[in-house]
This record gives C-alpha cells, structure tokens and sequence, in this order.
DNA sequence: AAAGCCTGCAACCGCCAGCGG
DNA sequence: TCCGCTGGCGGTTGCAGGCTT
C-alpha cells in the first residue's frame, strides 16, 4: 500500500505536542530511557530514535530545572570546567544537577555571543572614541582594564569575577595575555553596591592565571586617561561614557574566567582539579576562546620594545 | 502602538564511536 | 574485518517572546 507506505516513512518534526509527549513517556515508563528507535517502528510516534530521544533528555527526564536560569554558582561550574576540558557540555552538564548538555550549551553560546558584543564594541570604541575609552596603550603593549561595576548594571546574574579589578595585559611578541589586579582604589566606590555574595570568597582566592599577577603601578597615562582618572571619584563618572559604551566595558571583566576555585573531579579518573592542569590549559589558548577570532584585529598594533 | 532588534531556548543536523551480526 | 544500526555529542538554526526605539 503506497499510502501506508508513506505513512510510516513519514517523519514529523518541529515542536512537541502533549500527546507526544505523553506517549513518551510511557514508552519510558514501560521500557526505561532506551530503545528510542522502536518508537518509531512500533508506530507509536512518527518521531526519530534520535528525536525521542532528545526530547526525553532535555525535557521530560525527572529532576530538571526546566525554565530556571544559571544560579551564580552554577555558572562558575561552567566557566571553570569550560576553561578546563573546553566544549565537553555533556561532562560539564554531570557536574550539574538538572542541567542538560544543551542547557549548557545554550547558556554558554548565549555567554559567547554576550562577550562578542561587548568586545566588538569596545574595540570598536578604542579606535574611533579612544577619549571615551578606558583602553590605554602602555609600553610594553596595550592595556585593556576591565574595571568594571558587575553586570548587574544589565540586570544580570553572572556576577561572579565581577568584584575584583583587573587590567589586562597582552603582548604582541611573547604571545601571552595576564591579568593584573588594579589596586583597589582604582574601583568606583559605586561598585560597592554591586558587592554579592561572592565578595568574601574574591577576598580569599588567588587568582589563577598563568602569568604571576602584579600589580601594575608604572602605568603611564595618555593626557586623556590622565583626565579621566583624574574623575574617577565623581559620582557620574560614568556619564563620561556613553550608556552603551559604559556598561559594555564594565562587562568585560566579569566574563573573565579567573579566580575561580578548583573542582575535584566528582568520580573516575577525569583529571579534573589540579590547578597544575588548569594553569596548563590556560597557557595554551583556552583563555582565548572566550574572544571572538578577530577581537583583536581592531586593536592598534603595540610598539614591540624592541624598537624602543 | 508598532516595528525592529535581541535573547533564550527547543529542536535538528552531521559526525563519530560502540556494538552486534 | 566489514558493515549497518543506534545512541551520544557538539554545532547550528529557527522561532517566540521580551525589549528598545
């Protein structure tokens, strides 16, 4: 029969009614979470194994937290992982409970994209606006500050590396990025309202990065930044920017992945853990996958010291 | 109020590995 | 050993709803 042909070689797609649903789980409920194919071949859904099987892990499974978004903490086990065992969503999804791979994975694209914008925007800024910018060059490079409020100037969550000051240094030549911490009077006492939970723990944390953070006290100044340190402590510093511009900015920093404790990996012999193996990931380029492949093409080249 | 833009999320696609015949 | 099937995973896309102008 050429039509009932058709009909079971017929395969919907696109969203999942009730009914689906509850014949999945049924499926579930007298099988267990397996055998998705015969779904389809026992006629009971015009689904694909691998649909069903989708729609089971990212939606119906018990214990999901469906429609929540990423506690603070949560996104802290996320960056951290990330930055340790890179786009692993199902490994990192199994440190959180009720999370999904695709959960992950769509907060993470939803933070990369975030991140993007931001930078593109500063980037953008630093080469058309550069009084407006808080990007300064320095001798032995250029120094972007991430001074920032957290980002809860966007009504944000993730505010987790927001409360310390960093600025950071990228050299051309050796090919490596660090963080330095801005001495604490560099912070806008209007940061203090944005302090979170997570205010005692930077206060306990080293920060983990691969370069020895120092701080950075011979930084020398355009006339420009001279002028708008010198307004630092006003109370609508922040004016001196532009809206978008100003908030863009003071995200930067919270979106570095840095100052984060270790996790210990939870079972088997994942490796995760050791700050040895973190630092290790973090002196390859893992600290750069955060930024977009051209980030940088915008920035002016610094002067090598070698030419000074 | 409406149009355009942005964001988050659900679902699909393609690739790959494991397994059994 | 080969081959096909199945499930798992990461990347990508499309859409709906919220937000901005």
């Amino acid at each position: 029969m050429h039509v009932k042909n058709e009909e079971e070689c017929y395969i919907k797609k696109g969203p999942w009614k009730a009914e689906e649903d509850e014949v999945l789980l049924n499926h579930v409920n007298k099988y267990g979470p397996r055998d998705w194919s015969s779904i389809r071949s026992k006629g009971l859904l015009h689904r694909t194994g691998k649909s069903c099987r989708l729609r089971w892990v990212n939606k119906l499974q018990p214990n999901l937290k469906n429609g929540c978004k990423f506690s603070v903490e949560e996104e802290r086990v996320v960056i951290e992982l990330q930055a340790e065992i890179g786009n692993k969503w199902a490994k990192i999804a199994s440190y959180l409970q009720g999370r999904t791979d695709n959960d992950v994975k769509n907060f993470w694209s939803s933070r990369q994209k975030r991140l993007a914008r931001i930078l593109h925007t500063t980037t953008c800024t630093s080469k058309s606006q550069k009084n407006k910018t808080k990007v300064s060059e320095v001798q032995d490079g250029f120094t972007l500050e991430a001074s920032k409020l957290s980002s809860s100037m966007e009504g944000e969550s993730s505010s987790i590396m927001s409360q310390q000051s960093y600025s950071l240094s990228f050299n051309q030549n050796s090919e490596f990025i660090k963080m330095v911490p801005l001495p604490s009077s560099d912070i806008n006492h209007a940061e203090q309202e944005f302090i979170t939970p997570f205010e005692s723990y930077k206060n306990t944390e080293q920060i983990s990065f691969p370069q020895v953070p120092e701080l950075k006290t011979d930084i020398t100044f355009s006339m420009e930044s001279q002028d708008l340190l010198a307004r630092i402590d006003e109370p609508n510093f922040i004016d001196v920017f532009d809206p978008i511009h100003a908030s863009s900015e003071y995200e930067i920093g919270v979106e570095l992945p840095i100052g984060l404790p270790f996790f210990e990996p939870l079972s088997g012999n994942s490796g995760i853990g050791t700050r040895d193996r973190v630092e290790n990931s973090k002196n390859s380029d893992s600290f750069f996958d955060d930024f977009p492949v051209d980030i940088f093409d915008d920035m002016e080249q610094p002067t090598s010291p070698s030419k000074l």
